[in-house]
DNA sequence: TATCATTAAGTAACTTTACTACAAAAACAT
DNA sequence: ATGTTTTTGTAGTAAAGTTACTTAATGATA
């Protein structure tokens, strides 16, 4: 990330004067009223004089004294982030409605910084090439994988969803070179699927793992689209990784939608049509 | 939730005169500009007085044009990169996904702010008291009622997803005063849904919807849950809406197990710990 | 130690910025 | 059509930020 200043200000570094200095610990004692402040009182609380705010701005390679406050206050906007805070057993509703919102979207961050983006590109390929498609999925990651079929099927490969381990394994043994099968795994750790990614493999199929590196999953399949899942507390689910999940799906839907190219969208402008005389008027989408 | 100078503009609300709305639109035009504008030009470039653009930030609860700068600023650090810009047909594989991530945070922050407190307060207390608990749902809202079934079957409550039309009317007929018929749908155009809820309340039961405000469904529902899907594009399906959907039932999942109590809490340890023995060692929940 | 060079800090003037009070214009109602 | 209310703009003012220049402090060298 980009240099932040009050880092900079902390580490009262050399590039700073004596009475540089004395700005910086006026403005360190509290930078929230330093982004409110003009730089005649903040000079006047520093004892210095006003250019000298000026040149204590420019050493931090700001243009001016506006453009110093304007990066502080981003600075400090940024500086509490979502903070990952945990659900606590006297949290108000407001209180646990911010935290898991914010969980949530941390979670979609950090996945968007961390995700491969030649895995996902690799996976686009495969699937807009695929014979067959297979979403695997149990528990949580079963509604997950519900949701990809509901997105795929609008496409003309056949495709399917399956939930139930004995399914997964007959599927995954049915396979044929060309198929592709998404398994979908929170852990990576759960035998069934992994044994059903071996299977689909010797069965000639493109395996695909949407699941944490480094699980036995991770190690058994083509493509890897690996997303790290910190959260892991004794009692509550694990809540922000399948929206990870259903985000990623989204991206690989639009891509094979993209690579179909637009002869193809007004096939699925068709399907969605159908849907609107099983609405009340003024159609959205579903 | 926290009011987002932002929101408040893109909303263009009406608080804001004529004049004053022209310049909300340059601002939003590049709002990274804006902050570093002068009240004169910005007042130029909206083609207004200055003064026009000081009492257009006085209308938005500021004391004048700095202080809104600044909370511009600090809202555009914080906020997530609101553009929603729209996936294009030449998008790389990095464009679009960036794309989708950001257009996702964006609807998870946005569906926070937005969020109805008291109608989430009232919704946790309804299921807590449920006798019995239906999540009905159809498309893309069938996986996530299945989803929602999967977090609330651990709790001791009986608890069903519906994700048939045909099942869930009969569901609903058979309801009785105690139950809850959660009723999700992006729409709240989808006529069997609204028929399903009018049975539901007819049946007694106390009917939830999670679904889009003064939409057919939400008038005929107890709590509404409402959340605005702003995208509507004639190809893509709605992605973002059920995400927040998703995330909505984590809230309320926790503050039902919090309202359980924490004797409750020892009881979804032991049904977590039974999941170990399926998985490699090392296990993390699914 | 005295002198010069170099760097740091301050003074004063100037430009720009944001705001206020008031006037004109537009919108609205009677 | 007239008067009232709201909206918008004009002009003036105080303050903020910057620049150019001067003075003070520091440090090196003879």
């Amino acid at each position: 990330m980009s240099t932040n200043i009050l880092d900079r200000l902390k580490s009262n570094p050399s590039c700073l004067s004596k009475s540089e200095r004395k700005v910086a610990q006026v403005i360190l004692n509290d930078p929230n009223k330093a982004i409110r402040s003009s730089i005649a009182s903040l000079a006047k609380a520093a004892d210095v004089s006003e250019p000298t705010v000026n040149r204590f701005c420019r050493s931090l390679e700001c243009t001016g004294f506006p453009d110093f406050k304007l990066k502080l206050a981003q600075c400090l906007a940024t500086g509490t982030p979502y903070v990952n805070r945990n659900v606590e057993p006297n949290d108000r509703v407001e209180d646990y409605t911010s935290k898991i919102f914010e969980a949530t979207m941390s979670a979609v961050s950090d996945a968007k910084r961390s995700i491969d983006v030649n895995a996902l590109s690799r996976t686009v390929d495969a699937l807009s090439q695929a014979r067959r498609i297979g979403f695997y999925g149990l528990g949580a990651s079963g509604s997950v994988a519900m949701d990809a079929h509901h997105k795929f099927f609008r496409l003309n490969t056949p495709c399917a969803a399956y939930t139930d381990a004995l399914q997964q394994r007959m599927a995954a043994a049915a396979a044929k070179p060309g198929d592709v099968v998404v398994i979908i795994s929170i852990t990576g750790r759960t035998i069934s699927l992994v044994e059903t990614a071996k299977i689909a493999r010797e069965s000639g199929a493109t395996v695909i793992a949407l699941t944490t590196p480094h699980s036995p999953l991770s190690e058994n399949c083509h493509i890897l689209l690996g997303v790290d899942s910190q959260e892991n507390t004794d009692i509550y689910i694990n809540m922000t990784s399948r929206i990870v999940y259903l985000t990623i799906l989204d991206v690989l839907a639009t891509g094979v939608t993209l690579k179909l190219g637009p002869e193809f969208q007004s096939h699925l402008k068709r399907i969605k049509s159908v849907l609107a005389e099983m609405r009340f008027s003024t159609n959205t989408t579903e």
